[in-house]
RNA sequence: UCCGUAGUAGCUCAAUUGGCAGAGCGGGCGGCUGUUAACCGCUAGGUUCUUGGUUCAAGUCCAAGCUACGGAGCCA
Protein backbone atom coordinates (compact mmCIF):
# COMPACT_ATOMS: atom_id res chain seq x y z
CA UNK A 1 0.00 0.00 0.00
CA UNK A 2 1.42 3.48 -0.79
CA UNK A 3 1.45 6.49 1.82
CA UNK A 4 -0.83 8.99 1.16
CA UNK A 5 0.39 12.10 -1.01
CA UNK A 6 1.10 14.80 1.09
CA UNK A 7 2.34 18.59 0.20
CA UNK A 8 5.51 19.41 1.73
CA UNK A 9 3.93 22.69 3.16
CA UNK A 10 1.61 20.46 5.66
CA UNK A 11 4.63 18.28 7.02
CA UNK A 12 4.37 19.08 10.21
CA UNK A 13 0.77 17.68 10.31
CA UNK A 14 2.23 14.20 9.97
CA UNK A 15 5.32 13.75 12.43
CA UNK A 16 5.39 9.89 12.69
CA UNK A 17 3.42 8.81 9.77
CA UNK A 18 4.42 7.38 6.29
CA UNK A 19 4.04 9.72 3.31
CA UNK A 20 4.52 9.65 -0.06
CA UNK A 21 6.25 13.19 -1.63
CA UNK A 22 6.35 13.99 -5.39
CA UNK A 23 8.97 16.76 -6.30
CA UNK A 24 12.06 17.42 -7.72
CA UNK A 25 15.39 17.38 -6.36
CA UNK A 26 17.04 20.72 -4.75
CA UNK A 27 20.01 19.50 -3.59
CA UNK A 28 21.50 16.27 -2.29
CA UNK A 29 24.70 15.31 -0.14
CA UNK A 30 26.17 12.32 0.18
CA UNK A 31 28.07 10.50 3.18
CA UNK A 32 28.51 7.05 1.38
CA UNK A 33 25.70 5.22 2.97
CA UNK A 34 23.83 7.92 4.24
CA UNK A 35 22.58 10.28 1.50
CA UNK A 36 20.37 13.32 1.80
CA UNK A 37 18.07 14.46 -0.67
CA UNK A 38 16.66 18.12 -0.40
CA UNK A 39 13.28 17.56 -2.10
CA UNK A 40 10.66 20.50 -3.57
CA UNK A 41 6.65 19.79 -4.41
CA UNK A 42 6.16 23.59 -5.03
CA UNK A 43 4.53 23.91 -2.06
CA UNK A 44 8.20 24.07 0.21
CA UNK A 45 11.52 22.01 0.68
CA UNK A 46 12.04 18.93 2.55
CA UNK A 47 14.77 17.09 3.31
CA UNK A 48 14.56 13.03 2.56
CA UNK A 49 17.08 10.75 4.85
CA UNK A 50 18.17 7.75 2.79
CA UNK A 51 20.23 5.01 4.89
CA UNK A 52 21.42 2.14 2.83
CA UNK A 53 20.08 -0.68 5.19
CA UNK A 54 17.14 0.85 5.37
CA UNK A 55 16.48 0.69 1.37
CA UNK A 56 16.66 -2.53 -1.03
CA UNK A 57 20.01 -1.92 -2.43
CA UNK A 58 18.88 -1.25 -5.98
CA UNK A 59 16.68 2.03 -4.69
CA UNK A 60 19.61 2.96 -2.42
CA UNK A 61 22.39 3.07 -5.68
CA UNK A 62 19.44 5.24 -7.48
CA UNK A 63 19.72 7.75 -4.60
CA UNK A 64 23.55 7.75 -4.54
CA UNK A 65 23.19 8.70 -8.28
CA UNK A 66 20.38 11.50 -8.23
CA UNK A 67 21.31 14.71 -10.17
CA UNK A 68 19.95 18.06 -9.26
CA UNK A 69 16.53 18.58 -10.07
CA UNK A 70 15.72 14.54 -10.99
CA UNK A 71 12.13 14.20 -10.58
CA UNK A 72 10.85 11.30 -7.95
CA UNK A 73 8.55 10.19 -5.34
CA UNK A 74 9.40 9.12 -2.34
CA UNK A 75 7.85 7.29 0.81
CA UNK A 76 8.95 7.27 4.21
CA UNK A 77 7.69 8.14 7.73
CA UNK A 78 7.95 11.78 8.92
CA UNK A 79 10.08 12.57 12.19
CA UNK A 80 10.72 15.90 13.44
CA UNK A 81 14.83 17.08 13.78
CA UNK A 82 16.16 20.22 14.39
CA UNK A 83 18.97 19.83 11.80
CA UNK A 84 16.61 19.48 8.64
CA UNK A 85 16.81 22.15 6.59
CA UNK A 86 13.48 23.25 3.97
CA UNK A 87 10.60 25.19 3.42
CA UNK A 88 9.41 25.02 6.46
CA UNK A 89 12.51 23.14 7.32
CA UNK A 90 12.59 20.93 11.20
CA UNK A 91 10.58 17.91 9.73
CA UNK A 92 12.45 15.47 7.24
CA UNK A 93 11.44 12.15 5.56
CA UNK A 94 13.05 8.74 6.97
CA UNK A 95 13.46 7.33 3.27
CA UNK A 96 11.71 3.65 2.46
CA UNK A 97 11.13 3.72 -1.08
CA UNK A 98 12.20 5.73 -3.99
CA UNK A 99 10.82 5.81 -7.61
CA UNK A 100 12.78 7.98 -10.13
CA UNK A 101 10.62 9.33 -12.71
CA UNK A 102 13.33 11.07 -14.28
CA UNK A 103 17.18 11.28 -14.48
CA UNK A 104 17.51 14.82 -14.98
CA UNK A 105 20.77 16.12 -17.24
CA UNK A 106 23.58 18.23 -15.99
CA UNK A 107 21.72 21.04 -14.65
CA UNK A 108 22.63 24.38 -15.70
CA UNK A 109 21.80 26.30 -12.49
CA UNK A 110 23.95 25.28 -9.81
CA UNK A 111 23.60 26.10 -6.31
CA UNK A 112 26.72 28.70 -6.48
CA UNK A 113 26.51 32.26 -8.13
CA UNK A 114 25.77 32.98 -11.65
CA UNK A 115 24.77 36.47 -13.66
CA UNK A 116 21.99 37.76 -14.88
CA UNK A 117 22.26 37.08 -18.40
CA UNK A 118 22.92 33.64 -17.96
CA UNK A 119 20.03 33.34 -15.08
CA UNK A 120 17.66 35.09 -17.81
CA UNK A 121 18.44 33.04 -20.00
CA UNK A 122 17.11 30.49 -18.38
CA UNK A 123 14.49 32.15 -16.56
CA UNK A 124 12.54 28.67 -17.53
CA UNK A 125 14.56 26.93 -15.12
CA UNK A 126 15.57 30.06 -12.66
CA UNK A 127 12.02 30.09 -11.15
CA UNK A 128 12.26 27.03 -9.85
CA UNK A 129 14.91 28.66 -7.60
CA UNK A 130 14.06 29.43 -4.10
CA UNK A 131 14.22 33.38 -4.29
CA UNK A 132 12.55 32.99 -7.47
CA UNK A 133 9.89 30.79 -6.01
CA UNK A 134 9.17 33.73 -2.93
CA UNK A 135 9.12 36.62 -5.18
CA UNK A 136 6.35 34.70 -7.55
CA UNK A 137 4.15 33.71 -4.49
CA UNK A 138 4.88 36.97 -3.20
CA UNK A 139 3.24 38.68 -6.73
CA UNK A 140 0.60 36.05 -6.60
CA UNK A 141 -0.55 37.29 -2.87
CA UNK A 142 -0.82 41.02 -4.20
CA UNK A 143 -2.48 40.66 -6.61
CA UNK A 144 -5.14 38.61 -4.58
CA UNK A 145 -5.31 41.50 -2.00
CA UNK A 146 -5.76 44.22 -4.74
CA UNK A 147 -8.31 42.48 -5.97
CA UNK A 148 -9.86 41.48 -2.51
CA UNK A 149 -9.52 44.58 -1.51
CA UNK A 150 -11.45 46.05 -4.73
CA UNK A 151 -14.32 43.67 -4.42
CA UNK A 152 -15.01 43.83 -0.56
CA UNK A 153 -15.28 47.73 -1.65
CA UNK A 154 -17.84 47.15 -3.79
CA UNK A 155 -16.01 47.39 -7.21
CA UNK A 156 -16.50 45.50 -9.93
CA UNK A 157 -13.84 43.18 -11.98
CA UNK A 158 -14.84 44.12 -15.82
CA UNK A 159 -12.53 43.43 -18.42
CA UNK A 160 -11.02 45.72 -20.89
CA UNK A 161 -9.91 45.29 -24.16
CA UNK A 162 -6.00 44.32 -25.28
CA UNK A 163 -6.12 45.54 -28.79
CA UNK A 164 -7.81 48.98 -29.04
CA UNK A 165 -8.18 51.27 -31.53
CA UNK A 166 -6.75 54.16 -30.21
CA UNK A 167 -4.10 55.59 -27.78
CA UNK A 168 -4.55 55.71 -24.30
CA UNK A 169 -1.84 58.14 -24.07
CA UNK A 170 1.32 58.45 -25.71
CA UNK A 171 1.15 57.73 -29.57
CA UNK A 172 4.71 56.79 -30.12
CA UNK A 173 4.47 54.25 -27.67
CA UNK A 174 2.01 51.75 -28.91
CA UNK A 175 2.47 48.51 -30.59
CA UNK A 176 1.04 48.00 -33.48
CA UNK A 177 -1.15 44.90 -34.79
CA UNK A 178 -2.51 44.29 -38.11
CA UNK A 179 -6.20 43.98 -37.71
CA UNK A 180 -7.31 42.13 -40.99
CA UNK A 181 -5.09 45.23 -42.97
CA UNK A 182 -6.27 47.83 -40.47
CA UNK A 183 -4.03 49.71 -37.61
CA UNK A 184 -4.94 48.44 -34.30
CA UNK A 185 -2.73 48.51 -31.13
CA UNK A 186 -1.81 46.83 -28.08
CA UNK A 187 -3.47 48.36 -24.86
CA UNK A 188 -1.45 50.87 -22.92
CA UNK A 189 -4.58 51.03 -20.37
CA UNK A 190 -7.94 50.10 -19.87
CA UNK A 191 -8.97 53.74 -18.54
CA UNK A 192 -11.00 54.73 -21.28
CA UNK A 193 -13.19 51.69 -21.08
CA UNK A 194 -13.31 51.98 -17.55
CA UNK A 195 -14.82 55.37 -17.59
CA UNK A 196 -17.87 53.83 -20.00
CA UNK A 197 -17.93 51.05 -17.21
CA UNK A 198 -18.55 53.07 -14.11
CA UNK A 199 -21.51 54.48 -15.83
CA UNK A 200 -22.80 51.21 -15.84
CA UNK A 201 -21.66 49.48 -12.36
CA UNK A 202 -20.53 52.92 -10.48
CA UNK A 203 -16.78 51.06 -9.29
CA UNK A 204 -14.79 48.96 -11.68
CA UNK A 205 -11.55 47.93 -12.04
CA UNK A 206 -9.54 46.39 -14.83
CA UNK A 207 -6.54 44.09 -14.57
CA UNK A 208 -4.22 42.72 -17.17
CA UNK A 209 -1.32 43.07 -18.97
CA UNK A 210 -0.63 46.56 -20.90
CA UNK A 211 2.10 47.25 -23.80
CA UNK A 212 3.96 49.93 -24.18
CA UNK A 213 6.84 49.89 -27.30
CA UNK A 214 8.99 52.45 -24.86
CA UNK A 215 13.20 52.11 -25.44
CA UNK A 216 13.14 52.13 -21.68
CA UNK A 217 16.21 50.46 -20.04
CA UNK A 218 15.98 50.81 -16.32
CA UNK A 219 15.22 48.86 -13.10
CA UNK A 220 11.21 50.10 -13.19
CA UNK A 221 10.11 49.18 -16.86
CA UNK A 222 9.16 46.67 -18.39
CA UNK A 223 7.85 46.72 -22.12
CA UNK A 224 4.70 44.22 -20.87
CA UNK A 225 3.85 44.65 -17.45
CA UNK A 226 0.69 44.08 -15.22
CA UNK A 227 -1.36 47.01 -14.40
CA UNK A 228 -4.68 47.45 -12.35
CA UNK A 229 -6.99 50.56 -12.51
CA UNK A 230 -9.75 51.40 -10.85
CA UNK A 231 -11.83 53.87 -11.88
CA UNK A 232 -15.36 55.59 -9.72
CA UNK A 233 -17.84 57.53 -10.52
CA UNK A 234 -18.58 60.89 -8.50
CA UNK A 235 -14.98 60.64 -6.44
CA UNK A 236 -12.81 63.44 -6.15
CA UNK A 237 -9.10 63.53 -6.19
CA UNK A 238 -9.03 63.23 -2.43
CA UNK A 239 -11.07 60.27 -2.41
CA UNK A 240 -9.07 59.11 -4.42
CA UNK A 241 -6.31 59.28 -2.63
CA UNK A 242 -8.00 57.86 0.33
CA UNK A 243 -8.71 54.42 -1.80
CA UNK A 244 -5.13 54.50 -3.02
CA UNK A 245 -3.69 54.30 0.31
CA UNK A 246 -6.37 51.82 2.35
CA UNK A 247 -5.47 49.82 -0.80
CA UNK A 248 -1.72 49.88 -0.27
CA UNK A 249 -1.75 49.37 2.99
CA UNK A 250 -3.77 46.24 3.23
CA UNK A 251 -1.93 44.88 0.26
CA UNK A 252 0.90 45.25 2.71
CA UNK A 253 -0.32 43.97 5.67
CA UNK A 254 -1.58 40.77 3.56
CA UNK A 255 1.62 40.06 2.60
CA UNK A 256 3.37 41.24 6.03
CA UNK A 257 0.54 38.31 7.34
CA UNK A 258 0.38 35.15 4.32
CA UNK A 259 4.02 35.74 3.12
CA UNK A 260 6.19 36.19 5.96
CA UNK A 261 8.35 32.75 5.18
CA UNK A 262 8.81 34.20 1.41
CA UNK A 263 9.59 37.56 2.87
CA UNK A 264 12.49 35.65 5.15
CA UNK A 265 14.02 33.77 2.07
CA UNK A 266 14.41 36.96 0.10
CA UNK A 267 15.81 38.53 3.16
CA UNK A 268 13.94 41.84 3.53
CA UNK A 269 13.54 44.09 6.18
CA UNK A 270 9.86 43.72 7.60
CA UNK A 271 10.28 46.78 9.49
CA UNK A 272 10.06 49.30 6.50
CA UNK A 273 7.62 47.27 5.67
CA UNK A 274 5.45 47.24 8.86
CA UNK A 275 5.51 51.44 8.87
CA UNK A 276 3.22 51.36 6.13
CA UNK A 277 0.09 52.40 7.81
CA UNK A 278 -2.39 55.27 6.52
CA UNK A 279 -2.20 57.98 6.33
CA UNK A 280 0.36 58.79 3.64
CA UNK A 281 1.91 62.44 3.64
CA UNK A 282 0.52 64.83 0.55
CA UNK A 283 2.30 67.35 -0.68
CA UNK A 284 1.51 69.38 -3.90
CA UNK A 285 3.55 69.64 -6.88
CA UNK A 286 4.46 73.15 -6.04
CA UNK A 287 5.21 72.30 -2.43
CA UNK A 288 7.40 69.05 -3.69
CA UNK A 289 9.45 71.04 -6.51
CA UNK A 290 10.14 73.48 -2.90
CA UNK A 291 11.50 70.73 -1.25
CA UNK A 292 13.46 69.28 -4.30
CA UNK A 293 15.01 72.77 -4.82
CA UNK A 294 16.08 73.31 -1.07
CA UNK A 295 17.49 69.80 -1.45
CA UNK A 296 19.62 71.11 -4.60
CA UNK A 297 20.55 74.07 -2.58
CA UNK A 298 22.18 71.62 0.26
CA UNK A 299 23.99 69.41 -2.62
CA UNK A 300 27.93 69.34 -2.94
CA UNK A 301 28.54 67.12 -5.63
CA UNK A 302 28.20 68.45 -8.53
CA UNK A 303 27.46 65.19 -10.62
CA UNK A 304 24.27 65.03 -8.16
CA UNK A 305 23.37 68.34 -7.71
CA UNK A 306 23.27 68.81 -11.54
CA UNK A 307 20.56 65.43 -11.27
CA UNK A 308 18.58 67.30 -8.90
CA UNK A 309 18.04 70.72 -10.73
CA UNK A 310 14.50 71.42 -11.51
CA UNK A 311 12.39 74.83 -12.57
CA UNK A 312 8.63 74.79 -11.56
CA UNK A 313 7.02 72.70 -14.73
CA UNK A 314 9.31 70.31 -15.14
CA UNK A 315 8.18 66.86 -14.49
CA UNK A 316 9.96 64.66 -12.28
CA UNK A 317 12.69 62.40 -13.28
CA UNK A 318 14.18 59.19 -11.50
CA UNK A 319 16.49 60.89 -9.28
CA UNK A 320 13.55 63.70 -7.99
CA UNK A 321 11.16 60.97 -7.21
CA UNK A 322 14.03 59.00 -5.73
CA UNK A 323 14.90 62.42 -3.79
CA UNK A 324 11.80 63.09 -2.72
CA UNK A 325 10.81 59.62 -1.75
CA UNK A 326 13.74 59.71 0.37
CA UNK A 327 12.11 62.37 2.27
CA UNK A 328 9.45 59.69 3.74
CA UNK A 329 9.66 56.97 5.14
CA UNK A 330 6.30 55.94 3.87
CA UNK A 331 4.73 56.28 0.65
CA UNK A 332 4.29 59.61 -0.70
CA UNK A 333 1.32 61.36 -2.55
CA UNK A 334 1.80 64.25 -5.05
CA UNK A 335 -0.97 65.94 -6.23
CA UNK A 336 -1.67 68.94 -8.77
CA UNK A 337 1.28 68.43 -11.43
CA UNK A 338 1.32 70.83 -14.21
CA UNK A 339 -1.01 70.44 -16.83
CA UNK A 340 1.26 70.88 -19.39
CA UNK A 341 3.30 67.58 -18.25
CA UNK A 342 0.39 65.28 -18.33
CA UNK A 343 -2.07 63.17 -20.24
CA UNK A 344 -5.08 65.15 -22.09
CA UNK A 345 -8.02 63.86 -19.95
CA UNK A 346 -7.06 65.42 -16.70
CA UNK A 347 -9.04 68.03 -15.16
CA UNK A 348 -7.75 71.36 -14.88
CA UNK A 349 -7.79 72.67 -11.12
CA UNK A 350 -10.62 75.42 -10.96
CA UNK A 351 -9.10 79.20 -11.40
CA UNK A 352 -5.43 77.68 -11.95
CA UNK A 353 -5.83 75.76 -14.87
CA UNK A 354 -1.87 75.28 -15.36
CA UNK A 355 -1.86 72.31 -12.58
CA UNK A 356 -4.20 69.85 -12.81
CA UNK A 357 -6.59 67.19 -10.45
CA UNK A 358 -3.90 64.47 -10.66
CA UNK A 359 -1.77 62.49 -7.94
CA UNK A 360 1.51 60.07 -8.30
CA UNK A 361 2.21 57.65 -5.17
CA UNK A 362 5.69 57.84 -4.79
CA UNK A 363 6.93 54.25 -3.08
CA UNK A 364 9.39 54.62 -0.42
CA UNK A 365 13.42 53.42 -0.60
CA UNK A 366 14.06 54.49 -4.55
CA UNK A 367 11.03 52.68 -5.56
CA UNK A 368 9.57 55.80 -7.66
CA UNK A 369 5.56 56.06 -8.81
CA UNK A 370 4.13 53.28 -8.30
CA UNK A 371 0.38 54.80 -9.34
CA UNK A 372 -0.41 57.34 -11.48
CA UNK A 373 -4.22 58.70 -11.39
CA UNK A 374 -6.40 61.83 -11.69
CA UNK A 375 -9.74 62.99 -11.60
CA UNK A 376 -10.91 62.91 -15.34
CA UNK A 377 -12.88 65.63 -17.63
CA UNK A 378 -16.07 65.36 -17.40
CA UNK A 379 -17.17 68.47 -19.74
CA UNK A 380 -17.32 67.69 -23.52
CA UNK A 381 -16.22 70.90 -24.92
CA UNK A 382 -13.10 70.59 -23.03
CA UNK A 383 -12.27 67.57 -23.50
CA UNK A 384 -12.66 67.81 -27.14
CA UNK A 385 -10.82 71.01 -27.11
CA UNK A 386 -7.89 68.75 -25.38
CA UNK A 387 -8.03 66.05 -27.98
CA UNK A 388 -7.91 68.42 -30.47
CA UNK A 389 -5.17 70.37 -29.21
CA UNK A 390 -3.10 66.63 -28.87
CA UNK A 391 -3.83 66.49 -32.39
CA UNK A 392 -5.22 62.83 -31.34
CA UNK A 393 -8.17 63.27 -33.50
CA UNK A 394 -11.53 62.93 -32.77
CA UNK A 395 -13.48 60.24 -34.81
CA UNK A 396 -11.14 57.26 -32.61
CA UNK A 397 -12.12 58.81 -29.69
CA UNK A 398 -15.59 59.39 -30.66
CA UNK A 399 -17.53 56.98 -27.95
CA UNK A 400 -15.07 58.38 -25.46
CA UNK A 401 -16.78 61.66 -25.73
CA UNK A 402 -19.96 60.20 -26.11
CA UNK A 403 -19.72 59.27 -22.30
CA UNK A 404 -20.04 62.98 -21.62
CA UNK A 405 -23.27 63.22 -23.76
CA UNK A 406 -25.43 61.06 -21.79
CA UNK A 407 -25.54 61.67 -18.08
CA UNK A 408 -21.44 62.93 -17.62
CA UNK A 409 -20.48 62.56 -13.69
CA UNK A 410 -17.10 63.70 -11.79
CA UNK A 411 -15.03 61.00 -11.85
CA UNK A 412 -11.66 59.64 -11.26
CA UNK A 413 -9.31 56.74 -11.20
CA UNK A 414 -5.76 55.35 -10.94
CA UNK A 415 -3.71 52.42 -12.65
CA UNK A 416 -0.93 50.88 -10.49
CA UNK A 417 2.05 48.98 -11.47
CA UNK A 418 2.14 45.41 -10.24
CA UNK A 419 5.87 45.07 -10.88
CA UNK A 420 6.58 48.15 -9.46
CA UNK A 421 4.70 47.28 -6.49
CA UNK A 422 6.04 43.81 -6.05
CA UNK A 423 9.80 44.90 -6.67
CA UNK A 424 9.31 47.21 -3.44
CA UNK A 425 7.64 45.19 -1.68
CA UNK A 426 9.95 42.93 -2.04
CA UNK A 427 13.13 44.60 -1.99
CA UNK A 428 13.83 43.83 -5.23
CA UNK A 429 16.80 46.04 -7.54
CA UNK A 430 15.44 45.19 -10.75
CA UNK A 431 11.44 44.67 -11.71
CA UNK A 432 12.74 42.02 -14.55
CA UNK A 433 12.50 39.57 -11.08
CA UNK A 434 8.91 39.96 -10.61
CA UNK A 435 7.36 38.58 -13.41
CA UNK A 436 8.28 35.23 -14.43
CA UNK A 437 8.89 36.17 -17.50
CA UNK A 438 9.63 39.71 -18.41
CA UNK A 439 9.92 41.00 -21.84
CA UNK A 440 13.15 44.01 -21.56
CA UNK A 441 14.08 45.88 -24.29
CA UNK A 442 16.19 43.38 -25.65
CA UNK A 443 14.92 40.12 -24.54
CA UNK A 444 11.80 38.08 -25.51
CA UNK A 445 12.78 34.78 -24.09
CA UNK A 446 12.24 32.55 -22.92
C1' U B 1 18.70 57.07 -28.55
C1' C B 2 22.78 59.02 -25.26
C1' C B 3 26.73 58.25 -21.31
C1' G B 4 29.68 54.59 -18.64
C1' U B 5 31.54 49.46 -17.62
C1' A B 6 32.36 44.60 -19.15
C1' G B 7 32.86 40.00 -22.46
C1' U B 8 38.48 34.07 -20.69
C1' A B 9 36.13 26.28 -19.39
C1' G B 10 28.90 24.52 -18.64
C1' C B 11 28.82 28.59 -14.38
C1' U B 12 31.49 32.44 -11.18
C1' C B 13 36.04 34.51 -11.79
C1' A B 14 41.88 34.94 -11.95
C1' A B 15 46.06 35.57 -15.31
C1' U B 16 52.01 40.99 -12.67
C1' U B 17 55.09 45.58 -17.70
C1' G B 18 52.64 42.52 -23.94
C1' G B 19 56.04 36.59 -22.59
C1' C B 20 53.84 28.51 -21.20
C1' A B 21 45.55 29.98 -20.25
C1' G B 22 44.51 28.88 -14.20
C1' A B 23 41.16 28.11 -9.70
C1' G B 24 36.50 27.09 -7.35
C1' C B 25 31.76 25.18 -8.45
C1' G B 26 29.19 21.87 -11.78
C1' G B 27 30.24 16.89 -14.76
C1' G B 28 32.78 11.73 -14.59
C1' C B 29 35.35 7.88 -11.33
C1' G B 30 36.49 6.46 -6.17
C1' G B 31 35.90 7.23 -0.57
C1' C B 32 32.93 8.62 3.70
C1' U B 33 26.33 7.03 8.84
C1' G B 34 24.04 13.73 10.14
C1' U B 35 25.06 16.77 5.60
C1' U B 36 23.26 22.32 5.59
C1' A B 37 26.20 26.03 -1.16
C1' A B 38 29.24 19.00 2.95
C1' C B 39 34.19 17.16 2.66
C1' C B 40 38.70 14.24 0.60
C1' G B 41 41.43 12.01 -3.80
C1' C B 42 41.69 11.41 -9.12
C1' U B 43 39.89 13.07 -13.93
C1' A B 44 37.86 15.28 -18.48
C1' G B 45 36.79 20.16 -20.05
C1' G B 46 39.41 26.44 -24.01
C1' U B 47 37.96 29.47 -31.61
C1' U B 48 40.07 34.14 -24.42
C1' C B 49 32.73 37.75 -28.18
C1' U B 50 33.67 38.89 -33.77
C1' U B 51 36.58 41.18 -37.67
C1' G B 52 40.80 43.87 -38.84
C1' G B 53 45.47 46.18 -37.16
C1' U B 54 50.36 47.05 -34.20
C1' U B 55 54.35 43.54 -32.52
C1' C B 56 59.56 38.65 -32.53
C1' A B 57 55.27 37.70 -29.36
C1' A B 58 48.28 39.86 -27.97
C1' G B 59 43.50 37.28 -23.16
C1' U B 60 46.32 41.92 -22.37
C1' C B 61 47.57 47.48 -26.89
C1' C B 62 44.59 50.13 -31.19
C1' A B 63 39.95 50.50 -34.50
C1' A B 64 35.11 48.99 -35.79
C1' G B 65 31.09 45.92 -34.71
C1' C B 66 28.02 42.57 -31.61
C1' U B 67 26.09 41.31 -26.81
C1' A B 68 25.21 42.16 -21.75
C1' C B 69 25.19 45.10 -17.36
C1' G B 70 24.65 50.09 -14.80
C1' G B 71 22.61 55.02 -15.48
C1' A B 72 19.67 58.96 -18.25
C1' G B 73 15.24 60.29 -20.97
C1' C B 74 10.04 58.35 -21.17
C1' C B 75 6.74 56.19 -17.88
C1' A B 76 3.40 52.39 -14.15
Amino acid sequence: MVAEVIQIKDIAAYEGQDVTLRGWVYNRTGKGRLQFILLRDGSGQAQCVAFKKEMESAEFEIVRGLTQESSVIVSGAVRADDRAPGIPGGYEIGIHKLELVQEAQEYPITPKEHGTEFLMNHRHLWVRSNRQWAILRIRATIIKAMRDWLDDQGFLLVDTPIITPAAGEETTTLFEVDYFGEKAFLAQTGQLYNEANIMAFGKVYCFGPTFRAEKSKTRRHLIEFWMLEPEIAFCSLEELMDIEEGMVCYVVAQVLEKRRQELDIIERDLDKLIAITPPFTRISYDDAVARLQARHESIDDPELKDELAIEWGEDFGSPHETALAEMFDKPVFVYHYPTAVKAFYMTPVEGRSQVCRSVDLLAPEGYGEIIGGSERIHDEQLLAANIDKMGLGREAYHWYLDLRKFGTVPHAGFGIGIERTVAWICGLSHVRETIPYARLLNRKYP
